[in-house]
DNA sequence: TAGTTATTTGACAAAATAGCAAATAAGAAG
DNA sequence: CTTCTTATTTGCTATTTTGTCAAATAACTA
């Protein structure tokens, strides 16, 4: 199947997208609007197994929507849109008017 | 499952981004970004059978994103959060510097 | 009545998914 | 060096979701 560019464009944004869409992974790049965190304060957050919330966050840094970095033991992610949170929070109004 | 209220919030939320997290379904939101379009128009630009086309955009508006209004025999979508636009800048300017 | 636009309803294959257990890596600390 | 900790990776599984289409239905027009 070919592929134009426009649509590998869209095909990569979508992928952003549903990165984001789902709770557990939200829920980390939202806390991630407040400053880094380490890997083991996001799976406190998530209550997931530590295996489970790495590969979210692979997933998320995939897409380039977070930044880590190891620092001694830990790794250390970092929002690297902000802009997402702006976006949460348009949908969190929209989500409140229905 | 209980589910805290917090948990709701963050599955509603990631509801809108799984929305998104479609080339087709993106493709027409950024669109209705430039005005509203009936369902024919929407069709023609992602070129799926209009069954198809119209089950996203029912997903679309079962989240908020897009409201529908039928003038005669067509229906007509329009983009409910603007926001969106300015996101998908964003996620666009993140997505180049890759 | 016939034609058009759109939605809904199954139905189905295919793909994606999340999640865990176990293995591996890499640094810290004794 | 050994051990402990933090994190990632690697299968693997079951579950779910997914997108898509064909056919039926609806609603409006001519």
């Amino acid at each position: 199947m070919m592929k134009t560019e426009a649509e590998k464009m869209m095909h990569a944004r979508a992928e952003v997208f549903k990165a984001l869409g789902h709770p557990a992974r939200l829920a980390m790049v939202i806390a991630l609007g407040k400053g880094e965190r380490c890997v083991c304060e996001l799976q406190e957050l998530v209550g997931s197994d530590m295996s489970t919330v790495s590969k979210h966050l692979s997933i998320l840094r995939a897409v380039g929507l977070v930044d880590s970095e190891k620092r001694g033991l830990q790794v250390f992610y970092s929002l690297n849109c902000p802009c997402t949170l702006d976006f949460v929070s348009c949908v969190d109004r929209a989500l409140a008017e229905r």
